[in-house]
DNA sequence: TGAATACATGAAAACATTATCATATATTTG
DNA sequence: CAAATATATGATAATGTTTTCATGTATTCA
């Protein structure tokens, strides 16, 4: 599989962008807080959420859309409630990678 | 060392407000490209960076002023010449972790 | 000294994200 | 069915980030 500089160039180009987009759509305390909240597996409701980081219902779903939008949370509905969980490991690997990789954060 | 239940709630807002902030300060194409262009502990010259970004001037000194404001970069003059190069390890080592760590990224 | 080079600065424009508010929809329950 | 509960939606306001442009300052070199 040959690629041309040109080639090369724009994939790293494209990798950038992507983990870039990723950051921008995690870092925001309250979305950490969710995150941290669905790890290893777990799905909440919009409503436990909302007790737990008590904030606003209407807040925190826009971001729980947002982040479903791009592809880092994935949700089912169980009669009144709507169930949020980690659409991938990954960002849960993300997560604690980023807690635990010696880096003062 | 005994917390109440509000100081570990505001601790962890805390915590997650630095993570948010540091995330954010990276999360983007342009930065994750210059961060890794400094990699293993590297200093690179503005003008060097530039080039091999085929970045504006005035556009790529605001990202480096930026970054090291935020303290992720820090740099030394030597001539006509200004050096950046990583402040800390952390940093690298949250990029390379952000690489390696089985995430689709 | 003056021209060239390297970088910084600051204001403005362009653009993106986040928060708030009012209201809509769907589901359950009495 | 009406009221209550859970969530979504959409418009707008508030705020933040990124880019651009014009210009400033410091350094080197002829």
């Amino acid at each position: 599989m040959i690629e041309t500089m040109s080639d090369i160039i724009e994939n790293t180009a494209l990798k950038f962008e992507k983990a870039a987009y990723i950051l921008k759509t995690v870092a925001h305390p309250i979305r950490l807080a969710i995150i941290q909240m669905l790890e290893d597996g777990k799905a909440l409701s919009v409503s436990e959420i909302c007790e737990t980081l008590k904030g606003e219902q209407s807040l925190i779903s826009h971001h729980l859309i947002n982040m479903k939008l791009r592809g880092i949370l994935q949700s089912t509905k169980d009669g009144q409630s709507v169930y949020y969980s980690l659409k991938e490991k990954d960002v849960s690997k993300l997560i604690h990678c980023i807690e635990h990789c010696g880096c003062n954060m």
